[in-house]
DNA sequence: CGTTGGCTTGAGAGGGCTCAAGGCCAGTGG
DNA sequence: CCACTGGCCTTGAGCCCTCTCAAGCCAACG
């Protein structure tokens, strides 16, 4: 059950076995079926989670009823809402599982004595963090592209996710309508149509 | 010139005058004057910069020869290509002087030790990160919004830094043109001007 | 005052959006 | 087994927000 969550942390500090028991007592095993929430707007976000099997995504739900999808976590991966976990302000987004999933949970203040008793752990949360900051950095890189660049940017980088995920949310995480991703897919986006069209 | 260090380390974590000595003893101070860089493109970024005077920006430059400003750095705050300086790879990006700057300097090298000594500096970079993470995440989903949506949240949140920022900037950052973020703030973008010519 | 950098304003073009219809497939129930 | 349904993808046509290109203005500064 933990053993996804161990090899994850080997990766990045090293942890006696007493000390990862330490950690370990600490979560708790979610399972949710696709489309139910770990988190809904206006809850506070008392959990971080890893993924050991299934998929989520963050999204805020606009008052339009448009959504826009921020971050997915699957497998091997920690995913919450970071700014309500750490603040304890209400969440503006939701958690949902995208797919039947398996997440170990941990709270704030499980985690926050662990840090204290054992420096590592906040040592691989921090390396964590530095990773995830870097997807959201490339994701402020990518935003500022044009519509296609977005798309190549995401393959390149997430390719392989790609077959998971409906290309709604690929296009909602890549602030394009389901639409202009298709026809890019498709080769047919608006720069070659109106080419042929004059023809 | 310390002080605005010592006092922001204060607000994150507790240590002792022995601890910040040692701390404090590994920073190097550079001046640099407005427009000059303290790191380019495919250099690569070997230090954390904490301004204590003056401001900077972290921008691409497309072979279009298009700015593209993704981070500011003033009084009182961290700022690094942080993707460069974690993976040792060239960066993409440029670190310029907006503004006549002195900045404290740390290595990774030096930090990576301070971190193995005194565990409480990671756990005061955690925290510098948690915030600029915070500031990157609204910048994600500040650039999903159409651009009179972007203005007003950059004035709600960074209204402060608006007097000292050039216009161009500001827009660059929210990822729009000069144009028009300056017909945004003069209230004439066009779907207002289109209304009124027609009547 | 000439130059330079930043701000303003205008007109036209186009990339991506909206609205709308239709197709495809998997799951479900008759 | 087949009709029905819902979710998702595809395609089309027109519109609009924002961009591009181009001038002109103003203030700071040599």
């Amino acid at each position: 059950m933990t053993d996804l969550l161990s090899a994850h942390i080997d990766r990045h500090i090293s942890l006696s076995n007493t000390q990862k028991s330490l950690f370990f007592d600490q979560l708790v095993i979610h399972t949710i079926e696709k489309n139910q929430f770990l988190l809904r707007e206006n809850e506070v976000c008392k959990y971080e989670y890893f993924v050991i099997k299934g998929g989520l995504r963050l999204y805020e739900l606009e008052r339009s009823g448009n959504e826009k999808v921020f971050y997915f976590g699957f497998e091997d991966w920690w995913i919450t809402d970071k700014y309500s976990f750490l603040t304890g302000k209400p969440s503006l987004y939701n958690l949902q599982a995208i797919e039947d999933t398996q997440v170990l949970a941990i709270s704030k203040e499980k985690l926050d004595q662990l840090f204290m008793d054992i420096p590592a752990i906040e040592s691989y949360f921090h390396k964590v963090l530095q990773s995830t900051f870097a997807i959201w950095q490339v994701h402020v890189l990518l935003m500022h592209k044009t519509a296609a660049e977005k798309y190549a940017m995401f393959t390149s980088m997430y390719g392989s996710l790609e077959s998971r995920l409906p290309q709604q949310l690929i296009a909602s995480y890549l602030g394009m309508t389901r639409e202009t991703l298709n026809r890019i897919k498709s080769g047919t986006h608006d720069k070659l149509r109106r080419r042929s069209r004059s023809l």
